[in-house]
DNA sequence: TAGTTGATCGTCT
DNA sequence: GACGATCAACTAA
């Protein structure tokens, strides 16, 4: 495999930087025999203590706890009663940031993600991967992964594309109500896996 | 094509 | 007891 982890000190930088880094990199997934990739092309970060749509932002809790681990671990969430969502936990144990993958370009395993979304032949596979709960929905990530070390073997990130930073885009995140002047999402110019909206 | 709403439940107040 | 870092289906125009 030609695919390279990236290291723990990846992770350890201030979060805004890993979110933009994040960019073009690939994420994997081992699902049995398979190996599930897809580029990360849309994130959103959240700063703990600093923001107030954080899950953080009030401090730990058993949901939470993920969040105040080393960088390089993934908190995966459930929301809205059916979806689960994946973050890149950031910054150093004890600091409780992370950046939310919010979108990816399906590149390996297209068949399987295909299938784990319910997909029938005529489907495009431009929703497949186009938002937050529906790539967890692709790559099987649910309750189970909360917590899953990224330097391991079953998800990890690897390098990919170099995104130069005249085609990385920024604006307000999705979906949120408090904090949600702070312009904290980061995505691929004109990338058509990206959630727009 | 834009806007609205139902689904569904864990977590925190 | 209220509400979400969402999605898909539906309605109206």
């Amino acid at each position: 495999m030609p695919y390279k982890k990236l290291p723990r000190s990846f992770y350890l930088r201030p979060t805004l930087t890993v979110a933009k880094y994040l960019l073009g990199k690939l994420l994997v997934r081992r699902l049995g025999t398979q190996t599930l990739i897809g580029k990360i092309v849309e994130v959103e970060a959240y700063l703990g203590e600093k923001d107030p749509a954080s899950h953080t932002y009030r401090g730990k809790t058993k949901r939470n706890e993920v969040m105040f681990k080393e960088g390089g671990h993934l908190y995966v969430y459930f929301t809205y009663g059916m979806h689960f969502c994946a973050n890149v936990v950031t910054e150093r144990e004890g600091i409780g940031h992370a950046v939310l993958l919010r979108a990816i370009e399906p590149i390996e395993g297209i068949e399987l993600m295909r299938q784990n979304r319910g997909f029938t032949t005529g489907d495009s596979d431009k929703n497949l991967t186009n938002g937050p709960a529906k790539l967890c929905e692709a790559l099987g990530i649910a309750r189970n992964e909360n917590g899953t070390d990224l330097l391991g073997n079953d998800i990890f990130i690897a390098a990919g594309e170099t995104i130069s930073r005249s085609r990385i885009a920024e604006s307000q995140r999705i979906g949120i109500r408090k904090g949600a002047e702070k312009k904290w999402r980061f995505y691929i110019k004109g990338n058509n896996f990206v959630s727009v909206s």
